[in-house]
DNA sequence: GTGGACATGTAGCCTTGGCTACAAAATAAC
DNA sequence: GTTATTTTGTAGCCAAGGCTACATGTCCAC
């Protein structure tokens, strides 16, 4: 772009929706970095409930990291306050730590459920899900309960089949 | 393949689906990486249709990042080949840019549509879409354009009334 | 009860995406 | 044509999330 009368960006008197739009991107930013910890949580609580224990290394593993890096990341949760560990002893969750896990399942599922709804194969809605998952709000979550409702779909009732997420 | 035997921790026998899970996070923790990239070049196309011009300034304003920040990832995307840029003349986008930019806003607009067409707010749709674009498989893609295409909603056409992403 | 295999932890390095602060170039104003 | 303003660019810092390599602990098997 050449010339031009330059007004030297009009900005300034114009931003009214711009707001609006770097709110978006920060916030899509900001979620990605509670994504890793929601996934450690939710990862955590299965093994808990599934082999008794949550060893680092299984949960590297599961992950397809290293466990050192695992380990750096159970760090970080027990600063968050979401779990606790004691060395060569495993990890567990707090009582925060839990309930997010539960939140975080519950949401899981629901978009699981809405994706195979819509006509997406089981197996693409399942990959599809673990990166969708963490940027769904509330609001949008609410809809997607009514619409598997209104769909005569069960609207997985929260303590329904609860069946077992294979994850 | 060393020790064998040696069952350790009696988890082991339900590693089944492990490698399966551990692919899926991988992928979605690629896709955060290419989210940026996306990003960056659908606004560029955005500033260019609209502008004619994309500063710098103008891109990290809209992104809510310092213009440090914006230019850092502008060199990136050069790096990328979606990209070029000469000091002080604004951002341009390459063929595989415009071609990227294409797809990412076609896709954009039709996670939106979908999350209207559940029943998602206007503006929840608009701001959950940004996360979740980045996370839509092509198989996903294809079972929402079907989806809105029998709900009777049009199926954004791809080269229909292109409604001018507001954005 | 000791040796070796496996699990765990630590250190150091890389890249990315942010930031602030400072430097340099372009434009606008005078 | 200077000067002031604004935009662009550069440098240096930080934290997060990855990795490999190395060091230490545990525990099973013998």
């Amino acid at each position: 772009m050449p010339r031009k009368p330059l007004k030297r960006r009009g900005r300034g008197s114009d931003l009214p929706t711009e707001t609006a739009q770097a709110r978006r991107f920060g916030k899509a930013r900001t979620a990605q970095s509670t994504a890793l910890l929601e996934d450690y949580v939710e990862l955590i609580d299965d093994l808990l409930g599934s082999a008794g224990e949550a060893r680092p290394t299984d949960i590297a593993r599961r992950l397809g990291v290293s466990h050192a890096t695992a380990i750096k990341a159970i760090a970080r949760l027990k600063r968050e306050g979401v779990a606790t560990a004691r060395p060569y002893r495993g990890v567990f969750l707090t009582d925060s730590g839990r309930a997010l896990a539960a939140r975080v399942r519950a949401r899981h599922r629901l978009v699981v459920e809405v994706l195979v709804a819509l006509g997406v194969p089981a197996e693409a809605a399942e990959a599809d899900a673990e990166g969708i998952e963490h940027h769904v709000s509330e609001t949008t979550l609410k809809a997607f309960a009514k619409f598997l409702h209104e769909s005569g779909r069960l609207p997985s009732p929260a303590g329904g089949g609860a069946p077992k997420r294979t994850k």
